[in-house]
DNA sequence: CAGTATCCTAGCCGATACTG
DNA sequence: CAGTATCGGCTAGGATACTG
C-alpha cells in the first residue's frame, strides 16, 4: 500500500477538508480559472462566468479575496472601476484547478456514455418487476 | 492574452460546468482520493472519509459509479461483502484531485493568515462608525 | 455488513429592488 | 459600474429507523 501521501496524516487531511469546503463550491474554481486569463472587472467576470448571479459573484469574490487568492483594486473614479486579479497564491492554485477543468472537458463524452449505460442497466433491472 | 486553453471554447466550458457540478461537490473528490489508496469496502470508506454520513457515502458512490469513475463489486455472501475501487478513468482523475488536495494541505496556514488579516482590516473599518 | 427509506432543516443561491 | 439588502424556494445532506 502506501499508495500516496494523502493516505497519511489524518490531521492534515481534516484541515484540508476545511479548505476544500472553501474552493470546491459551485463557483470558486470557475472564477479562478477565468481570472487565470488576466485582470478582469466585475462586469467582465459576470459575463464570462456563465450562469453566475450578481450576488454569487460578489460572495465568491469576497471569499476568495479573504483567503488571499484574489486581489481587489478599486479606482476612486465615477463611475466606479474595480479590478480583480489572482494573487501569487491564487496563481499556484490556478495550475491545479485548470488541470481539473481540462480533465472535465476531456472526459465529458466518456462520462455521458457511462451514465447512459448505467441508466440503461438500471432500467432493465426494473423491467423485471 | 490567450493565457490558457480555458479562455477559448465557451461551449466546451459550459459542458465542463456540468461535470464540475458532479465532482466539485462536498464529498466526491474526497472519496476518490481515499479510493486512490486501493480497493475499499463500504465501512472502510465510511471510517476513512471522516465526517461523511452513511447516506451521503451511498449517494456519492452511486453517482461516481454512474459516471464510470468507480466500480462496485458485490460478493454474494452473508454477511454482504462489497468492494469499491477506481476505474481506469477514475485513476486519471485521481492525479488531478490529489494535486488539489495536496495544494489545500500545503497552503492552509497561508490561507488562515490571509483570513485573519482580512478580518482584522474589516474590523478596523467598522470601528470608525 | 451494506445498504434502503423517511423525515426534516440549515443555508445556498437566484430574483428583485435599491444605491454611491 | 459595482455593488448591498432582503426575501424566499429549493435541495443538499444529516439523523434516525429499518432490512436482506
Amino acid at each position: 500500500m502506501q499508495a500516496n501521501r494523502f493516505s497519511q496524516a489524518s490531521a492534515e487531511r481534516c484541515r484540508a477538508r476545511r479548505l476544500l469546503d472553501r474552493i470546491a463550491d459551485k463557483w470558486s474554481l470557475y472564477v479562478i480559472a477565468v481570472l487565470g486569463q488576466g485582470t478582469k472587472r466585475f462586469t467582465e467576470l459576470k459575463r464570462e462566468v456563465d450562469g453566475i448571479s450578481q450576488r454569487m459573484l460578489t460572495v465568491t469574490l469576497r471569499g476568495l479575496e479573504r483567503d488571499g487568492l484574489v486581489s481587489r483594486r478599486v479606482y476612486a473614479v465615477m463611475p466606479p472601476h474595480v479590478e480583480y486579479s489572482l494573487t501569487e497564491m491564487g496563481r499556484t492554485l490556478l495550475d491545479r484547478s485548470t488541470a481539473l477543468l481540462r480533465w472535465a472537458e476531456e472526459h465529458l463524452d466518456e462520462i455521458d456514455a457511462a451514465r447512459a449505460s448505467y441508466d440503461d442497466r438500471a432500467k432493465n433491472v426494473r423491467s423485471f418487476d
